[in-house]
DNA sequence: TAGTTGGTAATCATTAATGATAATCGAAAA
DNA sequence: TTTTCGATTATCATTAATGATTACCAACTA
């Protein structure tokens, strides 16, 4: 369903928001070091988007988190 | 570039082939369950697309685990 | 005041994921 | 032989993710 799909999107742009902000590291530069823009990761924090695998694995390894971190117990 | 975003779509189509075939299910029958064509998971499991995070989810769904363990150790 | 920092939002172009259909193949029956 | 099953490949259309730019905002702060 078209809901399930949301929450999802809306749980992991929290998923990566909490992570991001544990490490104190701004949205501009977890952006960058993943390439691309900071209104892109804006965007895909605030849950606009349905990220594709090799998006999460680059957030992830910027993170220094394994990919399953950024998924586990998610929804 | 740190990763290959081929090698990632072949891993994770590999495991969910592994996956499926554990449980010895046909492709079109996940595939169904999960309301996609049987050529579009063929084509999921040759690694010739990068998933979104919501297919991913669909297919862990109907694989009956969590989504944790499509991403596992993946490369 | 002006400038910086961290973040948000709108928009447009490009790329690629997905939806969908059809043709094909090998193997195993029947 | 023909049929069925599981799978593969190709193709095309549609949708959406991503790339990229711009403008804006609030809170500092020199």
């Amino acid at each position: 369903m078209t809901l399930d799909k949301k929450n999802l999107q809306i749980a992991i742009g929290q998923r990566i928001r909490q992570l991001r902000e544990e490490r104190n590291i701004p949205q501009q530069d977890l952006a960058a070091a993943c390439d691309f823009e900071k209104s892109n990761m804006a965007r895909l924090e605030a849950g606009k988007t349905n990220p594709t695998l090799y998006t999460l694995k680059k957030i992830a390894d910027n993170l220094n988190l394994p990919l399953e971190a950024l998924v586990i117990d998610l929804l």
